[in-house]
RNA sequence: GGGCCGUUAGCUCAGCUGGUAGAGCAGCUGACUCUUAAUCAGCGGGCCGCAGGUUCGAUCCCUGCACGGCCCA
């Protein structure tokens, strides 16, 4: 397509010219002594006089992002990871040799650069450059300096140029890899084991999705990419590790839209000896230790709201949220018909044959999910929606169990865990039930985590948290395209 | 899957009522040894997303398709 435009082919007349001055374009090996950020942050407030009285010496490497010449001289900005400094090339410094090689140099090219700090006559904090060292080409131009790269498909499809071309997405992937590891050290302080299970797995469990399906040659047998760890976690539980956690990718064969990716990262964690309402401290815990690290604050604005994430956050149960929201009779959460004529009422669109839970579901994402702005814990689901949950003691038809919303959004999951054998079995069985009739996201059967149960797991309480949702939440950004590096899209042509 | 919007130079965008396409940045040539959206003079660069249709003539109107964004299911 622009293989042969101009401006690469005068990119490539300077690599030749380079090659000439006896330069070679893709070097190799450079001694960084010094980075951007660093000489920045130690020196970069020093004035003129003691940056001359220091002499201090420098050598950094960074992308050209920035290059205006003044015939015998020129200034580059250069680009260290997040930090641009800039530098002088003069002539009288780099000497003939030395300023041929500046004088092919493009936007976009790599050098390396040593020399000493000082400040210009206009106060700008610069490296005077004694020796260049010309580390790589670039044979196509960057995107505009002023405008930078706004078109998203080109964002998303060429991450790489919107990571030169946008210092701000280059923080939420760093702010990305920060909250990532906060959570790991959370949890590890608090005596947690991470572990690593399948990703590739003969059952698919542990989550109410439709799942990728692959193909192993050499075992002759069908693999599903998981649609979540939850099953083999519990079977670390009953192995006798009391605390596990894992951080990696579920992947769910599903729409994508601006808060789903085909796949995504979770963290789910198991506490042995636990409930539900032990994980409700811990996520308050964890998440304020996120925030504090991430903002400095437990206060932030996400999308124009106020988010206030100071504990205690509000508790409501499921069924009260629906009736509280929409003011309904509590007929409605007890009998099919009121729920459906409720539903027409508020309304909310809803399949013919539909039962009461279904109905149920749809009124709360409908009416209740939105409202939930500030950080709240739904408690309380109805047993049918919670295959994999323990039964509320006082009333079996619910289950020890929340889900947290912030920002109007499900951000976790969590229950105390059903450890009773022959109460799962018979919950996969109604699941296997409605598989037959058609939904195929309902869970399948998996006889040797039944087997796992049967040798007697520890009263536990799990969760999962979308890592995704929480950085969006944290760097305030609207899509989950924009906080994954390479979102899934359609094959480019 | 449906609705709305978008796709024009490497990038960011104009383009009127249909008459063979413009700007800024970037690039090239020249000047310039402290600039920072450097400046000054000159020059080049287009499958107007793709395919049809209407028309004497289509970037522009119509249809289909592709890709993307937002909303909905």
């Amino acid at each position: 397509m622009d293989e042969l435009n101009d401006q690469r082919q005068q990119r490539l007349k300077k690599l030749e010219a380079l090659r000439g001055h006896g330069i070679q374009p893709y070097g190799t090996r450079f001694e960084v002594k010094d980075r951007a950020g660093q000489l920045l942050r130690l020196h970069g407030k020093k004035s003129k006089e003691a940056l001359e009285q220091e002499q201090i010496h420098c050598t950094i490497a960074g992308r050209i992002v920035a290059l205006r010449r003044f015939g015998k001289a020129a200034f580059a900005l250069l680009q260290d990871g997040a930090d641009r400094l800039q530098v002088y090339l003069k002539k009288d410094l780099l000497g003939e040799q030395g300023y041929r090689v500046c004088e092919e140099l493009d936007l976009g090219d790599w050098i390396g650069v040593s020399g000493r700090l000082f400040r210009t006559k206009t106060d700008e904090f610069t490296v005077e450059v004694r020796t260049l060292t010309f580390l790589s080409k670039a044979l196509r131009p960057l995107p505009e300096k002023w405008h930078g790269l706004t078109d998203v498909e080109t964002r998303y499809r060429q991450r790489y140029v919107d990571l030169i071309a946008n210092p701000a997405v280059h923080e939420i992937f760093a702010t990305r890899s920060r909250i990532i590891a906060g959570i790991r050290a959370f949890l590890i302080e608090d005596g947690f084991l991470e572990v690593e299970t399948p990703m590739m797995q003969p059952i698919p469990g542990g989550a109410t999705a439709r799942p990728f399906v692959t193909h192993h040659n050499a075992l002759g047998v069908d693999l599903y990419l998981r649609v979540a760890p939850e099953l083999y976690l519990k079977r670390l539980i009953v192995g006798g590790f009391p605390r596990v956690f894992e951080i990696n990718r579920n992947f769910r064969n599903e729409g994508i839209s601006t808060i789903h990716n085909p796949e995504f990262t979770m963290l789910e964690f198991y506490v042995a000896y636990a409930d539900y309402t032990d994980l409700i401290t811990l996520t308050e815990e964890l998440f304020v230790r996120l925030a504090q690290e991430v903002l400095g604050g437990t206060t932030f604005e996400y999308q124009g709201q106020q988010i206030q994430l100071a504990p205690p956050w509000r508790r409501l149960p499921y069924l009260q949220a629906i009736l509280e929201v929409n003011r309904l009779d509590p007929a409605v959460v007890k009998d099919r018909t009121a729920a459906l004529a409720a539903a027409h009422r508020l309304g909310v669109a809803v399949e013919p044959g539909a039962d009461l839970v279904t109905i149920l579901t749809e009124i709360f994402a409908e009416t209740v999910e939105p409202k939930l702005v500030q950080p709240t814990f739904i408690t309380d689901y109805p047993t049918e929606l919670s295959p994999l949950a323990r039964r509320k003691d006082s009333d079996p038809s619910l289950t020890d169990r929340f889900e947290l919303y912030i920002a109007g959004r499900e951000i976790a999951n969590a229950f105390s865990e059903l450890n009773d054998p022959l109460d799962q079995r018979r919950r996969f069985e109604a699941q296997v039930a409605q598989r037959a009739a058609g939904d195929e996201e309902a869970h399948h059967l998996d006889e040797d985590f039944l087997r796992a149960l049967e040798y007697g797991m520890p009263p536990t309480a799990g969760e999962g948290i979308g890592v995704d949702r929480v950085v969006m939440l944290f760097t305030n950004q609207a899509s989950i395209r924009d906080v994954i590096l390479f979102p899934q899209l359609r094959p480019e042509k």
